[in-house]
DNA sequence: CTGCTACCGTACGTTTCCGTACTAAGAAAA
DNA sequence: TTTTCTTAGTACGGAAACGTACGGTAGCAG
């Protein structure tokens, strides 16, 4: 029995583990794939060992943002957990990779067989909630420069490099503003040494620097995941 | 048995109710009564019948923000259904009124005994994450007449009187705005006859208009709690 | 009835970010 | 290589909301 990459599997006790792993599919996940949408049922749920997955809020036609990163330490499909097959939200992949997935129904089986599996995978599901509800405070009272920070914090958490592919425009659609000013903001940061920037691609060069921009718009989440998780 | 105005003990089987009765305890609830703190231990699960409460998401010292309100279509407390205890939120009375409550430690037995009841809860728990999801879309993309008219629609969904007792000193901070802003967007309201306003007061005059102005950023969470809870 | 306090209305200069749009420079295709 | 497309840098006027602050008024306390 290998030691899973993500997180929340590597967590698991080996009879939770033995219980689950039967399920596990090993996938390839190409960038833009989307693994949710909204009002449609889930028929899988993730669980990223590389990739790097946003889930964005919809509403009418338009509007949209992302409310939440989720890579090798959570799962997607947490309606799931939460007893229903579909959400308003949408979910797709930012940076490609790796992921383990589980058919949804085989999720619901095997979570009747083990409290502490279900136990685990709702803990994160409060973490996740935690970070949807930081995500609102960042999108109404952080400046874009602090909100583009605690995204870089946020996505080089989850990568196994120290950079992230991405470009200004897709960064632009996540933070619900425009790409001019993620560019202008991401000029600021390169200027100062803190990320190299190339097309398409952002490297962190200055971690604490990045945190100190940030601040407190950074880190509750995380927290809530070292308490709950480990 | 009488029939209770939370909307989830109303939906609750006679068997599950039977096993949750016991438990509850009809209290009076005082506006501005802090019912859950960050990072403390949550002692008690509140199910408003009259009172209207908020969610706040705290970051740092100062920074924070309504990110969910809970009436007699809820409860507070979903920290204990995700086998927690506490979470960085704060959760206070806005508009005075009664709730029946629940020890947290006798609420986590009940739930261990009936799957049904769990389910029903965790269903609502998927509904009000759907309501921070929203928000932190509304903070991200909408005007703050947008927001304001979300935000009265979802009081008024949530009071039995047409008015909402509420300065606006106090609903700035809900919405992480300027007083003066939402002095301003009142009386735009005001003037076109879409609410009546005294000091310390709003009275919803004219819904549908309300409604046409918030658009889209109202209304999900609440096609979500029809869908999973009737 | 009077005075006090909390709440509301208004104002003004400033910051942040938007909408739009044009140009430049890598990368991929021909 | 040359062309074509995508991505990034820059510019400018304008809207939204901010910080701050001052004066007015409703309603309660004495």
């Amino acid at each position: 029995m290998k030691k899973h990459r993500n997180r929340l599997l590597a967590a698991l006790s080996a009879d939770d583990l033995n219980l689950l792993e039967p399920q596990l599919q090993l996938v390839q996940l190409e960038k833009r794939r989307v693994i949710e949408e909204p009002n449609k049922t889930v028929n899988y749920v993730y669980f990223p060992e590389t990739v790097i997955a946003s889930v964005v809020a919809v509403c009418g036609r338009d509007e949209r943002i992302e409310v939440g990163l989720i890579g090798c330490e959570g799962m997607s499909g947490l309606t799931v957990l939460m007893g229903d097959s579909r959400s308003p939200n949408s979910t797709y992949v930012q940076v490609e990779g790796e992921a383990l997935r589980t058919e949804a129904d085989a999720l619901r089986k095997v979570l009747l067989q083990s409290e502490s599996l279900r136990e685990l995978l709702l803990r994160f599901g409060h973490v996740f909630t935690t970070q949807i509800a930081q995500t609102a405070v960042a999108n109404g009272r952080a400046k874009l420069e602090q909100r583009l920070a605690r995204w870089i914090l946020m996505a080089h958490d989850r990568t196994v490099a120290d950079d992230v592919t991405m470009t200004h425009e897709f960064l632009a659609a996540m933070l619900g503003v425009r790409r001019a000013s993620v560019t202008v903001a991401l000029d600021a940061f390169e200027k100062k040494g803190y990320i190299a920037a190339r097309r398409g691609s952002i490297t962190v060069a200055d971690r604490k620097a990045i945190e100190k921009i940030a601040g407190y718009f950074y880190g509750v989440p995380e927290a809530e995941f070292k308490r709950l998780i480990g």
